[in-house]
RNA sequence: GUGGCCAUAGUUUAACGGUAGAACAGCGGGUUGUGGUCCCGCUAGCGAGGGUUCAACUCCCUCUGGUCACCCCA
């Protein structure tokens, strides 16, 4: 929050202005050029190490579930090609037409920092020809930073963390409900309670004969009048989208309007009839949403997203979004393969995790059990090599050789919440002994350096 | 991108149109090779620029950043 510190360039601290004028070797006066802040870029952020370890825990219980059901992990480059956006996430969409960090390269090439990371994957995936992989279908895990030039908020970040899975070459709704269980169970150990919502909007047939529909509903200007203005442009760029507002006008407007699951064919409709019994199947609770629609062109059939209990999703409180985009592959160049995905928003996750656990256990620092302490030259090269011995005996130990002086050590053994301190110093080198103190207690005693292991491995315990 | 609210040490904050106060953290002490609790000291701040005024951290404007809602999305 508030103002960070700004990094001068200049050394005196205090005087800021001195754009003083100086005089170069050939005696010309060159103005010096205003000392200017370097400070971080709107909506970007450091993620120090106390709040870096949130992020890492999400994605750590993420990425184990998702492992355990297949999901093996990719990396795709931050910068591609303009166009490959534009054609799978939609150049009407606002990710591609207004928020998407684009611009043309040295080559003249149209080049793009990644918006999203499905678009990246599904090159992936046709690029190197993954439909021959002998294990089908294939699925693919990422985790990574994106990029998209928002107004920033809490929450929302110009760069910000994705865990994405992709599954291409299944058409089951098998794969959809198995999908929507990984972001359920991973929300579920995190500790958060989201509730899942679902819709099927059809294949794209079944879209363009709804958007039609809806278009036509809404020519009644009995029901117009009660659009938003906001709405009413909608339904021209993107008519399925009216369907999600959060317009009071719109949701009364829309009370008699057709319903999209009466208009999807019936294949798309026994499909997703399977998907829902499968989470039932699988004692998933969930919740019809008729009116869930999501943003990005490719998706089709099941569409799902998991918001936080009590808020009814559909603005920034979505944690996992996702669905199948059956289309994609075969339109970015590829086989006809149906595909599905979903991503969690790390950000978001966090945001939730903090709120409902501020200091729960998941996301602790790695916490030492021993902090080994050493007095003089002589013990610190010797302790020097027993902490390596520890670290590859696997024991969590701390140290800090730079500092000489006992108490400061036990004051930085103390913070970091060990249990034992060991202690050496040159009366303990002479006699080949090692101090083990208790921190609980502040009981010390000494031991037999031979006897080390044996007694810390009984303490430890 | 549109609109509202906000901006004080590293962090959380107090006050006032008249010299910015605290807590926590950090650093150093309370004699030597012993932490936590306690005591003392030190470091460190009005986001930036302009205006009004004898005087601005305080009022006004602009910018920057944050935040909330919309838009959009994870």
């Amino acid at each position: 929050m508030g103002r960070k510190p700004k990094i001068n360039q200049n050394q005196p601290k205090k005087n800021t202005n001195n754009s003083e004028s100086f005089k170069k070797a050939d005696n010309k006066i060159v103005a010096q050029k205003q000392p200017k802040e370097i400070t971080r870029l709107r909506g970007m952020r450091d993620i120090l190490p106390d709040e870096y370890r949130y992020g890492d825990y999400v994605v750590s219980v993420a990425e184990r579930i998702c492992r355990a059901y297949g999901f093996a992990k990719t990396e795709i480059p931050a910068l591609e090609q303009v166009s490959l956006y534009e054609r799978s996430t939609g150049k009407q969409t606002d990710v591609v037409s207004k928020e998407m960090y684009a611009f043309v390269d040295k080559d003249n090439e149209r080049v793009a920092l990644r918006p999203e990371a499905t678009p990246g994957l599904v090159r992936s995936y046709i690029e190197h020809g993954l439909f021959n992989l002998p294990a089908q279908p294939v699925r693919l895990l990422w985790t990574g930073s994106l990029f998209r030039r928002e107004k920033p908020q809490a929450g929302r970040y110009r760069q910000f963390s994705q865990v994405d899975v992709e599954m291409f070459g299944e058409a089951s709704p098998v794969a959809d409900a198995q999908l929507i269980t990984m972001g359920y169970l991973i929300l579920k150990e995190l500790g958060i309670a989201a509730a899942v919502q679902i819709n099927s909007i059809g294949d794209a047939a079944d879209r363009d004969e709804y958007a039609k529909k809806l278009v036509e509903y809404f020519k009644d200007r009995k029901v117009r009048v009660l659009l938003s203005v906001d709405d009413k442009k909608r339904l021209l760029k993107n008519p399925l989208r009216v369907l999600d507002s959060k317009d009071e006008g719109t949701q009364k407007a829309l009370a008699g309007a057709p319903q999209m699951i009466d208009h999807i064919s019936d294949e798309a409709r026994q499909h997703f009839v399977k998907v829902l019994e499968y989470l039932d199947e699988f004692d998933i609770p969930y919740t019809l949403n008729p009116f869930l629609v999501r943003g990005l062109d490719y998706y089709n059939r099941t569409v799902f997203e998991f918001c936080p209990e009590g808020e009814d999703g559909s603005s920034q409180g979505t944690l996992i979004g996702g669905g199948r985009y059956d289309g994609l592959v075969e339109f970015m160049g590829g086989r006809p393969t149906p595909a599905l995905g979903w991503a969690l928003g790390v950000d978001r996750v966090v945001l939730k995790l903090k709120e409902k656990a501020p200091q729960s256990a998941g996301p602790a620092m790695d916490a030492p059990d021993i902090f080994l302490a050493q007095l003089g030259d002589a013990a610190k090269r010797k302790a020097m090599v027993f902490f390596e011995e520890l670290r590859v005996k696997g024991y969590r130990v701390a140290q800090n050789f730079v500092k000489d002086n006992l108490k400061t050590q036990l004051e930085q053994a103390n913070k970091l919440g060990v249990k034992l301190t060991l202690i050496l110093g040159q009366k303990e080198i002479m006699d080949n002994t090692i101090l083990i103190r208790d921190m609980e207690s502040g009981m010390q005693e000494v031991f037999d350096f031979a006897k080390v292991y044996e007694e810390i491995d009984k303490r430890l315990k």
